[in-house]
DNA sequence: GCGCCCATGTAACTAGTTACATGATTCA
DNA sequence: TGAATCATGTAACTAGTTACATGGGCGC
């Protein structure tokens, strides 16, 4: 967050929240000790800045060194994140429950799908919106934009397996109360 | 998974391993304490059983009190799973190395999707052929066709996401270059 | 005065992974 | 004979979250 701009540990938080907080998320718990950390190893520097009527701030900048361990880790391949979907371990075991309870936890999940794929739709209008001013760097924009499109193909994704999904469990609701009838 | 038939802590992790590895995980380290506690909880029983030529195993069974602990859980809503995408977040940061490195990055990726999905196909089958049998519960194998449908779902909207963030950073590149030219 | 935002930090805790130790059997 | 698979378990470690403590400024 530092090679975009100085900032405080309080700063870097709300970046992570209103920008990247979809895919990647960092507390205080860790952004304050990381930061220590990173100062000890001469990547990045303290400044602690007095602005009359307001408590001091400690403004972290990154350094020539710092820069160049970015790029260094900017180029070693990223590890595949390894998936813990527990909606998906519910739905696995579901023979021990009524079918019916697994069709409302997927109708919940398409549900807050959608509600995502409209806080996403709002950002991307707003990203557009800023990229237009010509007095914003644009390629930031881009990567930005191509972070929320990830988001998009995703819950769209499961939004559509929520509605195969949801016709395979119908299916299978159907015959069971087949099975009772004709008993 | 003792739920399915009682089994050992080394079988309950080939049966993670061979099913459901694709969304989640368990080692070692976790089963055999799990097992210990659940065993303390009432809530599964051991048996140790002594096949000759074959070392001792310790069987694990589900109780009722664990049938009913296991519905209950079932019932519980899912969380949300928290992603954490490396990728993202080195896309994220892209600007401080040339496109180039990151368009690699994609197409590295594009590629593991499709290894991952070839796999799938293979799996769906298996499954398949192994539900056409009448002396298997096919319940079962509904449930874990869905859950492979997810994985399907998600790596093919990923694989859809290269492409079209492939064709943003070509034409970034593209801009790059119109730059130098005009030096 | 109360609640909210700014701001920094630590301690305790929970979760999850990896490495290690041990040892039998089976198959090439 | 050596590698793979079966089999159980613990210890150490890394990662990540939550709760707490502290306190100033601002608007209603």
């Amino acid at each position: 967050m530092l090679s975009f701009e100085p900032m405080s540990g309080y700063e870097i938080k709300k970046r992570f929240d209103n920008s990247i907080a979809h895919f990647w998320q960092e507390n205080y718990g860790r952004i304050y000790p990381v930061l220590s950390q990173l100062e000890a190893e001469g990547l990045v520097t303290k400044k602690t800045e007095h602005t009359e009527g307001m408590r001091s701030r400690n403004i972290y900048s990154i350094t020539d060194e710092g820069t160049a361990n970015l790029r260094e880790w900017l180029l070693l391949p990223a590890e595949p994140p390894t998936l813990r979907i527990e909606l998906l371990l519910k739905l696995f075991f579901g023979h021990a429950v009524p079918v019916a309870n697994m069709i409302a936890k997927v109708e919940d999940e398409k549900r807050s799908c959608g509600q995502i794929l409209q806080t996403f739709a709002r950002v991307e209008e707003h990203l557009k919106s800023v990229g237009k001013h010509p007095d914003v760097c644009d390629e930031n924009i881009r990567f930005g934009l191509i972070t929320l499109r990830y988001g998009q193909s995703y819950y769209q994704a499961v939004s559509q397996w929520c509605d195969e999904t949801l016709q395979t469990l119908a299916e299978c609701a159907g015959e069971k109360n087949l099975e009772i009838e004709e008993e």
